[in-house]
DNA sequence: GGAATTATTTTGAATAATCAAAATAAATAA
DNA sequence: TTATTTATTTTGATTATTCAAAATAATTCC
């Protein structure tokens, strides 16, 4: 076990591996290293390289050819990162009136610079707050998080009133179309119907007279709850 | 003149540059090697280097031997950086409720990582302020800035009551130890003594009974202003 | 003005992070 | 189970930034 490197590129290598723990369907499987080089853009030699960096250190564990996965450790500091980054979303948002669209980039590049005694700050002033503008849990100071187990768009029963209670995609585009709508956290929704042939779900927020088409791709990313 | 990098290396580089050129006592001299590595905390033989680079940009012009200076270009680009710095640090302070000797550090990471976008909305929020919490000039969004020549607590005049306008020394003690003396931007203060041989000046902030020994070295870097 | 000192540049090497492309292992299909 | 496809690892290079130490230039000091 090294001595541990800290830099913005670790940071990354350690919240990918980590978002892609916990959205695996399955728990406890490992990160097949071409989805983490692809989540970061490397290609694969370089995730290979720089996994077995990390595991010298001990953050992560690597099975040559199974993949990666991490260690306590690791998976401390990445729910560390991921808290600085939800809770500067947060900020950017509530405090500086930026809009949901635009904050994931501007935290993406903070969240490397911000000091603990920097969040702390935040986290105070937000009255701390368990979720970001996306609805995504946010981790406390000793790297806990709390994840609520929601249903999505393509599972959830029809025709009953839910919750909109998390958005799990980043794009502008889609963020902007979903505030167009107002189909944001914290609505009342209802998912009228579910074509499988057309791909597509059918939402209505409920006070509005109009249903919305989504695709099931990105419908899948919607998450609700019961009311 | 080549594609200009952006990383925060040349960044730092190009702000120390501009900090050299207008803290030079003579303008339009050359920023020395040596002066310039020790400011960045990095050997002659790496600043050389670096500058070099930096000259293919056309970020910088270079003479060998003689010394360093920022084109037209880099001026502009130094003025950014230093107005980022300069609004987090008042930002820090004012909305987020940090302390004046501790907001330096921080913002010296976040001016790096900042967009002009946020950049934009802090100034605003700010009511586009005209200096930093240590009465550092703030530029404007196209690099412009306005220095006053303020004098230091070594050339003013004795007995006089002046506004103590800047504080150039980011040292969170010495800091520390001007705010328990209520020493800060805005005060009004007079110089009752100068002793060379003591090597110290007299300060009374006006409205206290109690004056405070400075050195010269620390003296200098406080500055004022007529009322 | 030549010797000693000081500043600067050069050279060679190191580290972190990356890519391209060849080599290899694993999984899949026939 | 052999052949093919796909995923992963290895190898060799590259870029950015840095340092140590040798070489060189500039300055200072009798």
């Amino acid at each position: 076990m090294q001595p541990m490197p800290q830099s913005s590129t670790v940071e990354n290598y350690l919240k990918a591996i980590y978002q892609a723990e916990i959205s695996q369907d399955s728990r406890g499987e490992l990160v097949p290293m071409g989805q983490l080089s692809s989540a970061l853009s490397v290609v694969p030699g370089t995730a290979t390289t720089m996994v077995k960096a990390l595991a010298e250190t001990g953050l992560v564990l690597y099975e040559p050819y199974a993949g990666v996965q991490l260690t306590e450790a690791g998976q401390k500091l990445a729910a560390l990162v991921l808290r600085r980054h939800r809770l500067l979303e947060l900020f950017l948002v509530k405090v500086l009136d930026m809009s949901w669209d635009e904050v994931h980039e501007e935290a993406e590049r903070l969240e490397h610079a911000a000091s603990e005694r920097l969040i702390e700050r935040i986290d105070t002033m937000l009255g701390r707050p368990s979720v970001d503008p996306h609805g995504d849990p946010i981790p406390d100071a000793d790297g806990s998080i709390d994840t609520p187990r929601y249903q999505s768009l393509l599972t959830c029963p029809l025709g009953k009133v839910l919750v909109l209670s998390r958005v799990t995609n980043q794009d502008g585009e889609f963020l902007r179309f979903l505030e167009g709508n107002e189909l944001t956290p914290g609505q009342s929704i209802c998912v009228e119907n579910r074509d499988n042939a057309a791909d597509h779900v059918l939402v209505r927020r409920i006070g509005s007279q109009e249903s919305v088409v989504i695709g099931m791709r990105a419908a899948a990313t919607l998450l609700v709850a019961n009311v």
